[in-house]
RNA sequence: GGGCGCGUAGCUCAGCGGGAGAGCACUUCGUUGACAUCGAAGGGGUCACUGGUUCAAUCCCAGUCGUGCCCACCA
């Protein structure tokens, strides 16, 4: 049933009262109907509020080929936070959603598809044909991450979703890529990249990942040319390069070398003659002193080869295999056949000096799995370096900051020593690069086709060829670059691409600069580095003030979670179990900064019962009938104990902002857990029960009222953190009184009256008797059940009123029949001592009076041990003297504190031993 | 090689200049009509080590050891 299908039910006054509250919380039931009634009731959408501030996230877009893992969890709960924080401050709130088309990812799922269902692969199909298999795969599976993203919770303005490849977003594409090739800040060169023979394409360093690799160091002897027996002896760990080789480079101080600079050698297996040059690369303390140079193969060697005009030699296919440029017996094998090969065949020649066995880093791609390949040829490059002059002064500024700071350093280490970024990929399933070719390879970029004609038209009728001008008017003549741009270069554009941009809309306008961005550490170069240069030059302005970077989610063994580890807990199981509240509780409680988020579901389980114990204080409320009073004014109530709690919420309420706003979402989630569970329920719940069944109405409807209240401020505060199950028992509790949803509704504002000193100390005071009293009864084994008189042996003119005042909560909370002053001496009973006195609980003659001394007795020595260390801080004349006052004479009051006690308990030692 | 972290209760972690904390686990007790997804009580820590600064150091500084991550072209 629902338990909130019929709310009005609830204000019956003479009819039987219903429970409206199930026993326990049945997320399930629960979580799919308020989201839906959430996005149906347009709570997520930005602009309903147009004379308010703004409060702008743009969300991370995930891969449509996603689904939802438990960073992405931990991501959108935090943004999730901070959206619905802001929207209760009244700000015009916009989280901006979207997914992200990833290039590489979507087209190698796709071609998995074919390959399944055994049908034509890409190339087969024709590059129009498979981008129509793409877009359909897109349409049917790329929902998927987005309808996680609402089982989570997240409040994202979904009817503004986008996608990087939809038609506003790939017209922002063309305009960026065309304004900074006419600027100059992309072009196309020739030079070495990191290729992935495997995906054949061209990826970015950022992509490429070194992995330690048990190779091999080869001692190859190149001969001298024209001194026969001489050798130059080279080392390498790639030997099938050297069919590339092109020279051999030794430092210009090696003695051992320097009669041979200016001489060639006769590359063995080819046969050509290569210069011996001299280079301070070359170290000659690695390997043989003398390298060998295959400068279209390796990227120092490129250097190298640069500065001495070496011969650029590719000698490998773009699935690496050797090409038409090695000596027929090798042409065609695989790179890491003819390492074998060619070894064996340098051996054969006499030629292999040694090997070594040499552990070394070898550069994987990514996505590929396979070593990547420094590959030589045309690509296209953005100018990074001087794209990101601006956005490192942004973070020099301030006006962007690092949350933690530390992160910056990252990013200023990075981006002081960036490099070109390659931005060509050799893939079909992204931006079309805007570029066209005509037949003398002159290249015509422009948004538009037309253009790119007409340019081309203007550019060879200067040239006076008549003929192609003429074939260019019917729309012939030029080719498009196939090539697709990198995927980052449009999640580049992100925070102005969705708000419009190029258009000057409204949106744009209003919601740029966004304000925070939310992001794991791992993509702060991949994305946010590029947002920042993108922004800075398109906008002029940063887009966003604030960097929030969390942390990784990682295994309760720390472990990061991998599919091949078979270690990842999927969020939407834990969900399903135990909703998706109990999971963002757990992110959240676990999200210090800069500290990675190890999870298990037992964290999640422990969290659950949370969730649990606060619909259960709801349900308690329900039963007692506290409901929400019109009007009620917390700082009008007269009882100690609501004065009380209406303080602790308003402390309750300052921690969880502060929490929320210095983005310490740990502090944040404890604070509403301690509040909760050890003020609200283990307290304030059960000194409300004897005033429930108590005979003073009035008290017993401020209680009420309060207790109702506190309640409503409760779901208000936890709102951000677990949206679902506060907003159901925010219905329940408010019923027909209910103005709008939770979701929309004020985060409260108290006066700093709400704070009661008086009431503070009572309570503190109550808290701490009782406390004393179940501790003693607890340790000297006295039933639960056992209800004892309380006397006051010491202290009297102190104790008696507020226990007379508090008696019914402190008899019903400590199990005590009744508290009195005593009349004469005490023997056989239980002590227990209180700041301001003792008080002896006669047990009848069934007090052990040995456990009962050892138990004084322990309670003896450590207030000596405090004694002890407070004399000596007290004695020492250089803290007298330089501590702060209020240092010193708190630590005066703690040894006052602490000798009283130690009197009292010495006291009480002693009649215990007198009637022993 | 460079950079960034972390070593606090059995476990996972907060705290970060003036009385060592939480959750879980553990022990004992408990069917008190909100909750056993619970309640009450309890045990458990020279805050990695060594120096230094300070009246005062778990907290700041230096070093050592251990450990994790990121970046890097070394044949």
């Amino acid at each position: 049933m629902s338990v909130s299908s019929k709310p009005n039910e609830r204000s019956g006054a003479n009819t039987p009262k219903t429970l409206m509250l199930e026993k326990s919380y049945k997320p399930e039931e629960v979580e799919t109907r308020r989201y839906q009634e959430w996005e149906e009731g347009g709570y997520f959408q930005c602009g309903k509020r147009s004379d308010a501030d703004t409060y702008t996230i743009v969300i991370p877009p995930p891969n449509v080929t996603g689904s939802l893992h438990m960073g992405h969890a931990l991501n959108n709960t935090l943004q999730d936070i901070l959206i619905r924080y802001q929207r209760m401050n009244g700000l015009d709130v916009l989280w901006q959603p979207g997914t992200d088309h990833a290039g590489i990812a979507t087209q190698m799922v796709v071609e998995r598809q074919l390959a399944a269902n055994n049908e034509p692969g890409r190339r087969d199909m024709g590059r129009e044909a498979f981008l129509e298999r793409v877009w359909q795969w897109k349409a049917e599976s790329g929902g998927t991450i987005t309808g996680q993203l609402r089982r989570l919770g997240a409040s994202c303005d979904w009817s503004r979703e986008r996608f990087t490849m939809d038609e506003g977003l790939s017209k922002a594409v063309l305009k960026v890529f065309v304004q900074l090739y006419k600027e100059g800040l992309i072009y196309r060169n020739k030079r070495l990249v990191n290729w992935d023979p495997a995906l054949e394409t061209a990826i970015s360093d950022l992509e490429v990942q070194q992995q330690e690799v048990n190779g091999n160091l080869w001692y190859f002897r190149y001969p001298v040319e024209g001194e026969e027996g001489t050798y130059l002896t080279v080392a390498t760990t790639r030997p099938e390069t050297m069919l590339g080789d092109s020279g051999v480079a030794v430092h210009p101080d090696d003695s051992r070398y320097a009669h041979l600079i200016g001489k060639n050698c006769i590359l063995p297996l080819v046969g050509r003659k290569i210069p011996i040059v001299a280079d301070e690369y070359a170290d000659p303390e690695q390997g043989s002193g003398a390298v060998k140079m295959t400068p279209a193969h390796d990227f120092y060697d490129f250097e190298v080869g640069l500065r001495h005009n070496l011969e650029m030699i590719n000698i490998m296919t773009p699935k690496a295999k050797l090409n038409d440029s090695v000596p027929e017996k090798y042409r065609g094998m695989d790179r890491f056949e003819a390492r074998k090969v060619i070894v064996a065949d340098i051996e054969a020649l006499g030629l292999l000096e040694k090997i070594e066995d040499h552990v070394h880093m070898v550069p994987f791609g990514d996505r590929g799995g396979v070593p990547v390949e420094p590959y030589l040829t045309d690509q296209w490059f953005a100018d990074a370096e001087t794209l990101a002059k601006p956005a490192i002064e942004a973070v020099e500024q301030g006006r962007t900051k690092f949350v933690p700071e530390n992160w910056s350093k990252t990013y200023y280490e990075w981006m002081r020593n960036i490099q070109p970024w390659c931005i060509s990929r050799q893939l079909w399933w992204g931006h079309q690069i805007p570029a066209w070719y005509g037949p003398d390879g002159e290249i015509f970029v422009e948004e538009a086709e037309s253009d790119a004609y007409a340019a081309a038209s203007r550019h060879y009728a200067e040239k006076g060829d008549v003929e192609l001008v003429k074939r260019l008017e019917q729309g012939e003549g030029l080719v498009r670059d196939p090539d697709v741009l990198d995927t980052w270069f449009s999640s580049a554009l992100w925070p102005f691409s969705t708000l419009g941009w190029p258009d000057k809309t409204s949106e744009l306008q209003r919601f740029y600069q966004t304000d925070v961005l939310v992001t794991g550490f791992d993509i702060i170069f991949f994305w946010v580095a590029r947002m920042m240069m993108m922004g800075m030059h398109f906008m002029e302005e940063e887009p966003f003030h604030t960097v929030y970077v969390h942390a990784l989610v990682r295994d309760e063994k720390g472990q990061k979670m991998s599919k091949s580890k078979g270690n990842v807990i999927d969020p939407l199981v834990l969900i399903d179990e135990y909703g998706a509240d109990s999971l963002r509780f757990t992110l959240t409680a676990l999200a210090a900064p800069g500290r990675d988020v190890k999870l298990s579901t037992s964290r999640v389980e422990g969290y659950r019962n949370f969730i649990t114990k606060l619909w259960s204080a709801a349900r308690f409320c329900e039963m007692n009938e506290c409901c929400p009073v019109a009007g009620f004014d917390p700082a009008s109530v007269e009882q100690t104990v609501n004065k009380w709690i209406v303080g602790e919420v308003a402390k309750a309420e300052e921690a969880i902002r502060s929490g929320i706003l210095s983005y310490r979402f740990n502090d944040a989630g404890s604070s509403a857990y301690q509040f909760v569970w050890n003020i609200f329920c283990d307290w304030y719940i059960e000194f409300a029960k004897p005033l429930f069944s108590g005979a003073d109405e009035a008290a017993k409807a401020e209680t009420r009222a309060t207790a109702a209240w506190a309640l409503e401020q409760i779901l208000l505060l936890l709102h951000p953190m677990v949206p679902f199950v506060t907003e159901e028992l925010h219905e329940n509790l408010l019923g027909n009184g209910r103005e709008k949803p939770l979701i929309v509704s004020d985060w409260p504002k108290y006066d700093q009256g709400l704070r009661n000193a008086e009431a503070d100390a009572d309570m503190a005071w109550v808290i701490r008797m009782i406390t004393e009293i179940r501790s003693a009864r607890s340790e000297m084994n006295v039933p639960p059940s056992a209800e004892l008189d309380a006397l006051v042996v010491e202290g009297a003119d102190a104790v008696l009123p507020r226990a007379e005042r508090y008696g019914d909560l402190i008899k019903r909370m400590a199990r005590l029949k009744d508290i009195t002053a005593a009349e004469e001496a005490v023997s056989g009973a239980l002590q227990v001592v209180l700041d301001d006195g003792v008080l002896a609980l006669p047990l009848a003659g069934v007090v052990d009076f040995a456990q009962e001394k050892a138990r004084l007795e322990k309670a003896v020595a450590k207030a000596d041990g405090e004694i002890m260390k407070l004399d000596k801080k007290l004695g020492n004349p250089g803290f007298l003297a330089k501590a702060p006052d209020a240092v010193v004479q708190e630590n005066k009051e703690r040894l006052a504190d602490e000798r009283a006690a130690r009197d009292k308990l010495t006291e009480a030692l002693a009649r215990i031993s007198a009637a022993m």
